[in-house]
DNA sequence: GAAGATCGTTGATCAAAATCAGAAATGAGG
DNA sequence: CCTCATTTCTGATTTTGATCAACGATCTTC
């Protein structure tokens, strides 16, 4: 459980960075801005960020690694992965305890903003930017959840593979990372489960991508190979 | 296309009136929710609430009546279904133009919440609790497409269609109908794309779910005979 | 750096659901 | 009430991907 791999960072592109943007609060200054957010938190590899039937009290920010939601039951199912610049926990906002379990995939850090007392720390002013911020936070959030269904939901298990490749490059991609070189930070069951099919048949589809020149795949390394044949794959 | 179905109604339960109700408008003199709402403007079966690529400007609740969600594509891709109650388009906040297509699946009416001029309609303190209520409406949305993820990514086809019964069921009874008998407001292809199923496969498991008494299936007419087996068949 | 655990890979078999083709029922409109 | 279009249903065949079993590679820990 050392820390092994190199950290991806990222800063101008992270969520937080925009939070605080927002919160009008870029200033040397941040004394407002601590009194709601825990910056740069390290988090190891299968730790918790929260279990099913806590508390909510912080919404949190991927900083650098990555994270795994867990929906509760047996066995409990995978419902998505977090990458650096994304945000962990938005749709449990207004209830008051957690619906699913979040855990960290790699050795990484969070931000954890606290939004239990935004009222009283914040003037007005701020409340409604912060607010405009989580309410188009929260939709964006929503958007990508269609996103995703439109990955898992496709007919074959191919094109499912294949556009999974290529969501996880344009969500590291809108953060600044490269879309078409990444180390994926899930085993092949966890993407299996995600996508709804065997692990036998991803590792398949994997290697049968990749014998089509369309990827390379070395492990856990991935490579598009471009031009990105592997788009019209993914079509419907 | 004319309205021969009885419309559902619904008032206390729905969300408009909850919305009202955050407004701090629910007084007989509704002047300034009026400023930002259109209430029960009636839509027909086949009408389009909007088009993907259309601009964003209303926030629309289902009065009476339902309606279905596309992705554009070619198929199409059917991604939601919106009931008595429910919100269409809070995905499409903070968005210029709407990502997807919605249409009336029957004879209704919607409520449409104006949301591009809600700064200058409103006092910041109505502003706070109007965005804190879209806030906790989007987280909403949110956790309800996680689980409908949960419907369309289960193993097997029976579970898929016993759960997806099932859930209808639990969103008409959130907003005061019945959960063991509604009418289904689409088709079994519908139900069928939605699923990530072939039609045939569909009607095949209405039928044996049929068969072995756990619901009642009379073309569109279902009824869940209690007590709810189905409820079994539906976990992973 | 060696031992053990976990993860990844491969091949053979089997079950589930898609596809294809066509018949019956429903409901919208005249 | 009757017709036409749409939707729903049924059966036969084929394809896809799950399952089972076993082996090899890679990481972790000591």
């Amino acid at each position: 459980m050392s820390a092994r791999h190199i950290p991806i960072v990222i800063c101008q592109n992270c969520a937080l960075y925009n939070t605080a943007r927002v919160l009008g609060l870029e200033s040397p200054d941040c004394s407002t801005l601590d009194q709601v957010v825990i910056r740069n938190h390290p988090i190891d590899r299968g730790q918790r960020l929260f279990s099913a039937g806590d508390p909510v009290r912080y919404l949190y920010l991927v900083h650098s690694g990555s994270c795994i939601s867990y929906q509760a039951g047996e066995p409990p199912k995978v419902m998505s992965f977090y990458l650096p610049g994304e945000i962990v926990g938005i749709e449990d906002i207004g209830e008051s305890h957690h619906s699913h379990t979040a855990v960290a995939l790699e050795n990484g850090s969070l931000c954890q903003l606290d939004f239990t007392h935004l009222d009283a720390s914040l003037s007005p002013e701020e409340l409604i930017r912060v607010q405009r911020y989580l309410l188009q936070a929260a939709a964006l959030h929503a958007r990508q959840l269609q996103q995703e269904r439109l990955v898992t939901g496709l007919p074959s298990a191919e094109q499912r593979v294949a556009a999974f490749l290529l969501n996880l490059g344009q969500r590291f991609q809108a953060h600044g990372l490269p879309a078409l070189a990444y180390r994926l930070p899930m085993s092949r069951e966890e993407i299996a489960d995600y996508l709804g099919l065997a692990p036998e048949t991803v590792i398949r589809i994997l290697k049968k991508l990749g014998s089509r020149g369309l990827v390379s795949i070395r492990t856990r390394q991935v490579e598009i190979l471009p031009p990105p044949a592997l788009e019209r794959l993914s079509a419907a």
